[in-house]
DNA sequence: CAAAACCGTTGACAATTATCAACGGTTTTT
DNA sequence: AAAAACCGTTGATAATTGTCAACGGTTTTG
């Protein structure tokens, strides 16, 4: 299990860890399995883990005062989920994170993670690059929703990602894209003309 | 003019930067002014520097198919500019960066930025946490643009950053929300109600 | 100082998207 | 195996937001 993540680490690097650093990152990250529907993060809970996905899915999502949901990130495998702020800050988190699918997972605090990155400086580098990434990829879809259509939102995200597309059912992709169920089924209706 | 950049550094860290690294900082980073309507970044063209703006604003933009432009950031003093994906790619920018008042910077290729970063450490440590209050500034954002009505972000944007309502005209910051001009104006007559 | 550009506002109208309720066909739970 | 939950779709209608054109008041430019 923790294999799955040395490989991660050394595939964002151009040195692959030590043996030493290797058992320091087995140590450090603490295997977990949560069932479909279990939370990892409760809204007002201050998160206190970040979570390397080893199998399974989960999703990312706020409740506004209507009780609607709204999903701000979907994980999948090889994917690092989290409230950042709420990490960082120490504050209750504004958000829920929990499976979609059964989920294995390797944890971690950010205490220990800090303590990590100052053994293995190849951690730090990972960081960096995933940061860096995540800019781009924020950027990116901050600059779709403002400037495209639901229509056109949807064609990018279904071209970018259909393994999304076939995994997750609609009404979670459209509360992903920022439109309701509805509106995404009648846009795939329309396109298909 | 490099003494304010070298005072923003120090503030984003513990140790203050010593008289050597100030040396290489002061080295690295070149002084540019642009004028109000002057491009910094032009769509099209690779980003091929970042730039720390010591006095003026700027904005960045996308101009989609009708022409219609879509403000993604303002800049203002102490903020950093740059198109991150082009940058770090080499590929052409789908942004725009211009000049909104008369602009002075400081400007630093990325070459230059990694030599600099690879001989002071406490610039590592600044990058890593403008990275970090960057990813949860785009999460809020992200959030908010998907969850809430267009009055609502207005209120928000206007009550976290009341200098930018006083310091750009409406048509901007109705630009900067994703919504038009005219939409906007008529929010604002709403809730003065 | 005259012309042009810029800016915010308004009205009339159109387009997009949300809301609510209902349906039939799954899949999951008990 | 029955009941419940889930899922995508559709229709009718409402709310939100965009589009286009025009205006008067500013500010900038030549």
């Amino acid at each position: 299990m923790h294999q799955q993540l040395i490989s991660y680490i050394n595939s964002h690097n151009t040195l692959p860890l030590t043996s030493e650093e290797e058992e320091l990152v087995k140590t450090a990250f603490q295997p977990k399995k949560i069932r479909r529907k279990q939370y990892f993060l409760q809204e007002g809970d201050v998160c206190k883990y970040s979570a390397f996905i080893v199998k399974g899915a989960m999703r990312q999502y706020s409740v506004d005062e209507k009780g609607v949901e709204h999903v701000v990130h979907i994980f999948v495998e090889n994917y690092w989920a989290s409230d950042r702020e709420s990490m960082i800050m120490l504050t209750p988190s504004v958000f829920n994170i929990d499976a979609w699918e059964d989920t294995e997972m390797l944890i971690i605090t950010r205490a220990e993670m800090l303590s990590l990155m100052s053994k293995i400086p190849a951690l730090v580098e990972m960081i960096r690059l995933m940061d860096e990434r995540n800019a781009i990829a924020n950027q990116r879809r901050l600059n779709s929703t403002i400037s495209s259509t639901a229509e056109r939102r949807y064609e990018e995200f279904a071209s970018n990602h259909p393994q999304f597309i076939q995994r997750f059912p609609q009404h979670l992709i459209a509360s992903f894209l920022g439109i309701t169920k509805e509106t995404l089924s009648r846009i795939r209706k329309q396109s298909v003309k």
